[in-house]
DNA sequence: TGATTTATGGACGCGAGAGTCCACTTTATT
DNA sequence: AATAAAGTGGACTCTCGCGTCCATAAATCA
């Protein structure tokens, strides 16, 4: 008989996220969608008929990018003291917080707080929060086997986390290119690894 | 003769500022003029004649306000170690940043970065870049006058900044009430202070 | 008082964007 | 081939907000 209902190409609801991301970061909610259509090849009626309203298909393209921002801040921690691990995580979070994209999209949750409260939660539950988290744990662990000296190791991530991102992302979130090369971070997570170690140490 | 040209009354112009920045801080930049003159008490075309256009509002209201919130954040040296001032300057960068109307301009202005980039680069300069560059000075003369052992002081400033704004701004700029009370602040800049000096001891 | 400038407020033109409608085409299934 | 679901594209409605216009009303000077 006829073709069977619900049989719907997922593929191309990725294509409209994807659009949806690239759009809405980059001109900001106020976009139109006849722009994501465009970009995502598709006519505007499918992305009605899949998302049903403009919030809703913002709602799906947070969900869709908190997955993705949950999982690679791991701390690994080694036996050989915690430098390389802090210098590692530090790395790793400054090129997630200081790219333009991120940037952008950054900017997106934060013009979206207002209407769409629940989103920006959240954004802040998947990343700064949970990344400050697992460092938290990281870092308690060390305080345990005693190669660091840390009593609140919730104020200790924080203090890290802030020493590394610090005013960058300010600046950047604010479109101000402040120009950091790789160099630049390689040696902002060194100094702040050696300054926190320093400060943690019995 | 006649009522001699020019003889606007300067008092209304604030008005009309204060009220833009009520609204537009509360509801972003989509907020409608209407509510604006309103709110000033004003009639829509008296904005109109002042400022000649919504971008015109909106730049004139920014840089009266980057006026605002360059004063503050000055940091006081005294002979008896940095701790006092330090602490002191932690407290006021945190009561400044961490109030709902500051987070709401700072989302306002965020907002703007793609359009008005220049307005943007002058918030950022007259704000986080102006307090650091004071905080850098002072550890300099700290370090000169050998209480502290600092080879980068501009860093420094960054990574105490980072420490005591740390994620809080994030969050609160993602509109998440973290709940933060005069105690937690007092705490906060304490810590932040200690370990800090810690850090930054021979 | 009379001239002139500023302010009012309400109506209005205009463009833009959300969401809908619909005739038609494409795609998959039996 | 026949059937039904999903997609297309373009026209359409509706709402909203910017900016303007204008007739009228204060305010300010000589």
């Amino acid at each position: 008989m006829p073709r069977v209902a619900g049989q719907i190409d997922l593929a191309k609801s990725e294509a409209i996220l994807d659009a949806a991301g690239e759009i809405l970061a980059s001109r900001g909610l106020g976009a139109p969608m006849e722009e994501i259509a465009r970009l995502a090849g598709v006519s505007k009626q499918t992305i009605y008929n899949r998302f049903g309203s403009k919030a809703e298909l913002v709602r799906a393209l947070v969900e869709r990018r908190v997955d993705e921002i949950t999982a690679p801040l791991d701390v690994q921690g080694t036996t050989d003291g915690p430098e390389a691990a802090l210098t590692g995580f530090a790395k790793v979070m400054m090129m997630a917080v200081l790219t333009p994209r991120s940037a952008a999209f950054m900017r997106l949750y934060m013009q979206g707080a207002v209407e769409m409260p629940d989103l920006a939660q959240a954004v802040f539950e998947a990343g700064p929060k949970s990344s400050r988290a697992r460092l938290a744990i990281f870092l308690e662990r060390e305080a345990a086997e005693g190669r660091l000296e840390i009593d609140d190791p919730a104020l200790a991530a924080e203090f890290f986390a802030g020493m590394v991102v610090g005013s960058h992302q300010t600046a950047i979130l604010l479109g101000v290119d402040l120009g950091l090369l790789e160099t630049d971070i390689d040696y902002i997570a060194k100094e702040a690894t050696r300054r926190f170690i320093k400060a943690y140490s019995g």
